[in-house]
DNA sequence: ATTCTTGCAAACGGTTTGCACATAC
DNA sequence: GTATGTGCAAACCGTTTGCAAGAAT
């Protein structure tokens, strides 16, 4: 019935768990497999990548369950997610190194006002890699959906 | 080159063809008609958006080219791509602030070395935009694919 | 017992692709 | 004349959704 509750080098299942209900989160073992294999990555997988690593474990994962998961970490702020900061590709005649701002709600995008080079330019350890873009983008609320989210509540 | 607020009536379509030429591009009307829709919308459009526009003016025109045209524009520098970072969702368990180095080749990702704060916070003019996350992305070529890159040309 | 989660599969939607025709150079 | 771009439609693929069965509290 129980799974054979195998320890992760260091860290256990308990603290595991802990970190979950922690986070408002019903506790399974497929959640407990999801968020271990993300833990130890160092590779910031997708989706795919964790299901495949996960189903080694649990071969009837579903990835649908792995999705759900995912985006209910993300929710909660259990994990980090780098990419898609707006639902589609958003295209700018605008080339010149400048910031955006996208709002969470109506999905609207403003540039920021000042030059875009020093922030960026101050980041440490590039270590090696050859940076040809930077893109940095605050997400938050518009002032006119701020408005409706403040008022609404949630 | 001035643009948003201030109307910039005095771009013509010469000036356009001039600029499509510049960056290698054979000229066409489409491709014409897409970039200066892109040129003077303040919207950040999605091609869909881009397509809905352009179809006012000719009515012809396809969906996928659309696509083709944005994506060209974009390889040649000619416009800048707001979202998509990487290809798909790519999740991190470190939800302590620290941004990404993305590999436009293997795509992989890496994390800077340094805090993430400093950087953004200096970003001037975020006037009335309730920021709640920031992301930072440097993109470019890793130590490994760097390699490969540099002495194969291209 | 009730509520939340899983698994499965079908649906979805943005984006890409293949190909015949048209156009730019 | 040749290379490149366009239009159309189908294919693609990551992701979401609906629902019945199963598990957590």
């Amino acid at each position: 019935m129980k799974r054979g509750g195998q320890i992760v080098e260091g860290k256990k299942d308990k603290d595991f768990i802990s970190t979950l209900r922690a986070h408002g989160l019903q506790v399974t073992y497929q959640r407990l497999a999801i968020y271990q294999t993300l833990y130890f990555s160092m590779v910031h997988p997708s989706a795919e990548v964790v299901y495949q690593q996960v189903k080694k474990r649990f071969p009837m994962i579903s990835l649908g369950t792995v999705y759900k998961t995912l985006e209910k970490f993300y929710d909660v702020g259990l994990v980090d997610k780098v990419s898609p900061i707006t639902e589609v590709a958003r295209y700018d005649a605008k080339t010149a190194p400048h910031h955006h701002m996208v709002c969470l709600q109506c999905q609207s995008i403003m540039d920021t006002a000042g030059s875009a080079d020093e922030p960026t330019m101050s980041i440490a350890g590039h270590d090696g890699f050859h940076v040809l873009r930077r893109q940095v983008v605050l997400q938050g609320y518009c002032t006119k959906c701020k408005a409706g989210y403040m008022s609404s509540g949630s």
